[in-house]
Parts: C-alpha cells; sequence; structure tokens
RNA sequence: GCCCUGGUAGUGUAGCGGCCUAUCAUGAAGCCCUGUCGAGGCUUCGACACGGAUUCGAAUUCCGUCCAGGGCGCCA
C-alpha cells in the first residue's frame, strides 16, 4: 500500500480509515503486550500502537510481532493501519495528532538505520550534540523539528519574496557562477579551466555587474536568489557561500527602491505573521548612527545614546583630553541612568569595562558618577565646577547616574564607544528580543580615507552613484544600508550609469586606466551604450532567516553550511584532487604532500 | 596572521593535584512489563583529544599539536 497520510495529518475525523504511513521511528515505548512507535515526517508525529489482543480477524500477529522487533530508533517503516481514538485519558494535548493512534494491521521495514549519534527527539531544549556533531551528521540534525521548521521559515519567507518580486514585474534571471575574478574586493573562489590551461573563473561575490548589464540591456527589473562567494574567514554571521536577495531597477531614484523594498519586507512579514509591518521604516544618517550609537547599522532598541561633550570639555585642564582635542579628536558621553544601569553598574564593574574599552580599541574611558548632586570620580579634580555643571546638563545627569566618556579620533571612538555600548546593554539585559526594528542607515560619504596611508576605499563599492563633484571635500554616496536589529542585512544604492564619471571614481580610487581596461572594460563600455539610471539592492537571505528566527548563527538557516575554517564537516571539502585531473588542468601544488618543494621554486628564480 | 574560550563513554555532563578502579543522565545489548508518549524496572557495556614536561603522584598544573567555537585583522 503506497502512503496515504502525512505522519501530520490524522486527526479524529479520520477515526475508522485505513491508512499507511511512512516514516521514521523516533520513540518505542514497548509494554510486553501493546507498543507504541512514534512514527515521524517532516509534517509531524502520529503515534503507532500495536495491540495484539484487538487486531482484524486473521492478522499474523506473530509475523507483525517479528517485523516490530526490526523497527529500530530512526529506521524507514511502513505502517498499513486503521485510525482510532486514543483510550480515554491518554490523548496528547501538545501534538496535534494527539487525539488519535493508528492500529497496526501490517507493517514493513523499507530501511533500517544503525544507531543514530544522537538523539533526534528536540522536545527538551539543551540537550543538542556540539555543533560539529551536528554537521558531520547534518542529516539527522536536519531531520530534527526545529531545523524542519527552519528550513520551512525560510522557503517560505523566499517563496514570498519570488512572489511580490514577481507581482511587481520583476524578472527572475540567473548570472553566471562562472565569471571574472578581479582584484579589487575579498578574495575570489577560484575556478581552474581546462580548456585554456593557466586561466580561471571566479565565483561571484555578488552578481554586481552582471545585473547592472541587465539594466542596460533594457531588462528594467531584476532579481535573483543569488549564491554569493567570498573566501575570507567566517564568523557567526558570515559564511564562505551565502544567500543574497539581488535585485536592480531602472529609472529609479533611492525613494522608489526603499519603498519597493518596505513593500517586499511588508509583504513577506504578513505572509509569515499574518500581521503588518510598520512603514516607511525610519531612516537614521551615517554620522548620527556613529555619534549617537557608535555604530553605522545601530541596535535602538535601547538607549545608552552617546552626547558629543567635545564643546563641554574644550577647556577642561585635563590634559589627555586636551592632546586629542588638539588632534582633531572628539569627547562624547554616554549616561548610564541610575534607575536601568547606573545603580548596577559598581565599581569593579568600572574597572572592567575599562578594561574592556582598552580592547575595543579605545584608548581609555573616563567615568563619573553623580553623587550627592556633584560628579565624582577619580579624575574630576581636572575640571573646574562650571565645566562639570556644564557635563551634568549636557547628559541630563541626576542622582546616582554613571557617565561614561570616551575621546579619540572620531572614527574609532565611536566604534569602540558602539562595541561598549553593546556590551554593557547585552550585560544589563537591556536588548529586547521580541522587538523587530527595521530602519534605512543613509547619507553616507562615498569615500573612506585610509587615516595611515591617505588612499581612497570605496565606503560602499565603486559603483555608487556620488551625490557631488568628485572633487568635493566631502563627496555624498547614494547608498543606503537597510538595517535590522543591530545587523546590517542589505546594501543598496543608485549606480553610476556613465561610463566617464565611473572611470572617474576608479581613478579617485587609485585604479589607473590600464587597470581600469583589464578588470573593468567590458563594463565600462557597456555604460556606454545607453545605460538607463538604475539602482538596486541586496538582502542577505541568511541574516534575515536568522535574525526573525532568533539563531545565534546563520549556520542554523543554512541547510548545509561550512564550519569557522571553512570546511565541511559532512563531506570533507576542501578536499584534494588527483593527481591526474590536476595535470589535465596543468596544475601543479606547492602544499601539501605532492614532491614539490616551495624553496627549490624560489631558488630556481 | 593574531587574541580569547573550550575538548571526559555513542550523546550530554560531574570531577579541576592523592578521596578516580572517574559521577550522573541518556544510549546500546539483554531480561521483565497490556495504555505509554523523552514510558517504566533490573542487569551489562562504554570515556579523561594527542605528544611532552613538572610532581612521590596529573583528567586536574605547565608547554606544544590537533579539533571546535567567539572575536580582531580581513569582508571594495
Amino acid at each position: 500500500m503506497r502512503r496515504t497520510n502525512t505522519c501530520g495529518e490524522l486527526r479524529s475525523s479520520d477515526l475508522g480509515k485505513k491508512v499507511c504511513l511512512q516514516g521514521w521511528v523516533r520513540f518505542s515505548r514497548d509494554h510486553g503486550g501493546v507498543a507504541f512507535i512514534d512514527l515521524a515526517d517532516r509534517y509531524g508525529i502520529t503515534q503507532i500502537v500495536f495491540d495484539p489482543e484487538d487486531l482484524p480477524e486473521g492478522t499474523d500477529v506473530a509475523r507483525i510481532s517479528e517485523i516490530m522487533k526490526s523497527f529500530t530508533r530512526e529506521s524507514v517503516v511502513s505502517v498499513d493501519g486503521i485510525v482510532r481514538k486514543r483510550v480515554e485519558g491518554t490523548e496528547d494535548g501538545r501534538n496535534p495528532t494527539g487525539e488519535v493512534e493508528v492500529l497496526i494491521t501490517d507493517a514493513e521495514l523499507l530501511n533500517k538505520s544503525v544507531t543514530p549519534p544522537f538523539e533526534l527527539g528536540d522536545q527538551k531544549e539543551g540537550v543538542l550534540p556540539d555543533e560539529d556533531i551536528r554537521m558531520r551528521y547534518r542529516y539527522l540534525d536536519l531531520r530534527r523539528s526545529e531545523m524542519v521548521q527552519t528550513m520551512q521559515f525560510r522557503s517560505k519567507l523566499v517563496h514570498l519574496a519570488r512572489q511580490y518580486l514577481d507581482e511587481n514585474g520583476f524578472l527572475e534571471i540567473e548570472t553566471p557562477v562562472l565569471g571574472k575574478s578581479t582584484p579589487e574586493g575579498a578574495r575570489d573562489y577560484v575556478v581552474p579551466s581546462r580548456v585554456h590551461p593557466g586561466t580561471f573563473y571566479a565565483l561571484p561575490q555578488s552578481p554586481q555587474l552582471f545585473k547592472q548589464m541587465l539594466m542596460v540591456a533594457s531588462m528594467d527589473r531584476y532579481y535573483q536568489v543569488a549564491r554569493c562567494f567570498r573566501d575570507e574567514d567566517s564568523r557567526k554571521d558570515r559564511q564562505p557561500e551565502f544567500t543574497q536577495l539581488d535585485l536592480e531597477m531602472s529609472f529609479v531614484d533611492m525613494k522608489d527602491l526603499q519603498d519597493m523594498m518596505e513593500g517586499m519586507v511588508s509583504y513577506i512579514w504578513k505572509g509569515l505573521y499574518g500581521q503588518d509591518l510598520v512603514t516607511p521604516f525610519p531612516h537614521i544618517a551615517y554620522r548620527d548612527a556613529m555619534e549617537r550609537f557608535g555604530s553605522d547599522k545601530p541596535d535602538m532598541r535601547y538607549g545608552l545614546e552617546f552626547t558629543k561633550l567635545t564643546d563641554v570639555v574644550k577647556d577642561a585642564p585635563y590634559k589627555i583630553f586636551q592632546n586629542i582635542l588638539a588632534e582633531g579628536g572628539i569627547v562624547a558621553g554616554m549616561n548610564l541612568k541610575a534607575e536601568i544601569a547606573g545603580n548596577k553598574v559598581g565599581r569593579n564593574d568600572v574597572d572592567r569595562y575599562i578594561n574592556y574599552a582598552k580592547k575595543v580599541g579605545l584608548g581609555g574611558l573616563t567615568w563619573m558618577r553623580c553623587v550627592d548632586g556633584k560628579l565624582e570620580s577619580n579624575i574630576v579634580k581636572y575640571f573646574t565646577p562650571e565645566i562639570l555643571e556644564n557635563i551634568k546638563t549636557t547628559m541630563g545627569v541626576e542622582e546616582g547616574d554613571l557617565l561614561f566618556i570616551i575621546a579619540g579620533p572620531w572614527k574609532a571612538t565611536y566604534e569602540g564607544g558602539g562595541a561598549l555600548r553593546k556590551k554593557i546593554a547585552e550585560d544589563l539585559d537591556l536588548v529586547p528580543n521580541d522587538v523587530f526594528q527595521f530602519f534605512w542607515m543613509d547619507e553616507c560619504p562615498m569615500f573612506e580615507i585610509d587615516p595611515v596611508s591617505g588612499k581612497y576605499d570605496s565606503f560602499h563599492h565603486p559603483f555608487v552613484l556620488p551625490q557631488n563633484d568628485l572633487d568635493d571635500d566631502y563627496v555624498g554616496g547614494a547608498c543606503f544600508d537597510l538595517c535590522l536589529n543591530g545587523n546590517e542585512l542589505g546594501s543598496g544604492s543608485l549606480r553610476i550609469h556613465n561610463a566617464d564619471l565611473q572611470k572617474a571614481v576608479f581613478h579617485k580610487l587609485g585604479l589607473d586606466d590600464e587597470r581600469i581596461e583589464e578588470n573593468f572594460g567590458f563594463f565600462v563600455e557597456a555604460l556606454s551604450y545607453g545605460a538607463p539610471p538604475h539602482g538596486g539592492i541586496a538582502i542577505g537571505i541568511d541574516r534575515l532567516c536568522a535574525i526573525l528566527l532568533n539563531k545565534d548563527t546563520i549556520r542554523e538557516v543554512i541547510a548545509f553550511p561550512k564550519n569557522k575554517r571553512a570546511t565541511s564537516l559532512l563531506d570533507g571539502s576542501p578536499s584534494k584532487v588527483a593527481d591526474d585531473k590536476l595535470e589535465e588542468l596543468q596544475i601543479i601544488t606547492l602544499a601539501g604532500d605532492m614532491d614539490f618543494d616551495f624553496e627549490d621554486i624560489e631558488e630556481s628564480e
């Protein structure tokens, strides 16, 4: 008999039906006479009961009994039976199928499982095996209902995005996975060409150039669920390969792009949770984000904002601040209000935060506490009463408040401050984890200037449309990030559609004509054939899923992720390839146990 | 490349110089049990990541290696 129902389907309304269920033996409970099996598949769990005293006439009880002995944990089995009501008082309210059970009339072992390396019942929290064990046996880990739900969630989310974009006239177009390596940006994963020995394709870090060329090609609205590759070190939110919802639109301004994205996120939200998301999303300028929260992707679900104190302390005879201000640095303070933080942070904690501040790149951390209406600390003697009073007013200090004051060069100091702010919020449990706060971070600069080398670097990437003349002191970029709860979900921008302007930006970034031609010649040429004004955005699907599901790492929302060292514990990749394959590709390797010695090669040069 | 944390039966853990012939749970194997649902009861099996050092004595301290995770750099 073929499967008639899944293991999550049967209800009281099915009583009396003859059914065939097929699935995995999750738990079995043999009472000597009557025996139960929790039969599981991705739809749910149905209780199967073997009841030798209550079988239809002519059933070969001994045979079924014998077959059931082979039903070891996680074996796949097929069971024919009759849906019946559970004995009064033994219903399981936690399970949607808990009112019924299937009385076995026939059974078959489809495929035996050896003893699984860990238990798959995941009703109880905190008993998961180490992640490396889960990865080694990911196909078993994925059987767990939590993982099944995650995969379903992700699938639904992507499906909703596709639906929305399709309804809005987007074409889903695949761009190449084998492309051209460029020296800029992240390291490429590289694929050797057999046909052209000595040359290599690169896997895309993003479909950026191709989607822009699709705009040149008049496709007008494009999207792709694009796998992207970067050969850089992993983090909990960074994998060597990851998935972006990548899209591009022609004849749009930034608001059009953001409206479209807000519409899409709302649509996904409605589909996922049945609730309306509040739009439009708030905006925060890059500079404000940095100066208020110490981050370009601030978590604004809690306070602990910074207030600039540069002007307030500029005349204080405190040498450390004087030196910093003389070098163009900033001074800013964070007020840990007495009731939420100040009273919970003692002298020892302050020392701990001072140490932490040093670790995150701050020179140090100045603190003051408001006691009996006066600011007290080891350094108040360096400040005049007027300045102290001014600090109190500026920071809104009240009795018991604790001030942390950071000082130093603008970027490093605010970034360090942002790390400190995050740490304090986590320590004091100030982060609400049931709030989802989307917002746009915009008004970004076009370039960043390396303080050491003085070289220009793109703030986002070199294809962003500059907002003013490239020779101006400050050049803004038409780019923005979509952020959620302190995470960057994606970046978007209007793009340069003029070939000369694109070249000028490359020049500004230090590329000469030869290098531009070699690496981006085809692209600049494309722009010269009537490229329309266009812009686009890419949303990190892995991150979005992880945040919405409250997962600590994107590995939890990727079916087969790589580990920290970019290896797959499941298939053992990356791995060596056979020598004859390398020979065909005309590749020799200097690593591993081939008969080449790096030093020999160096000497021969 | 660097910093930090960790590695004890198949799995999750306790132990943190001698009470260790290493705890508990789960699992596996066997037996018992007719209403359980992570069933229960009894019996059995099974581990200190690897290599050095210190010490009368090391799972425990130290050094190195390997493995896993978090972070810095990196991620235009």
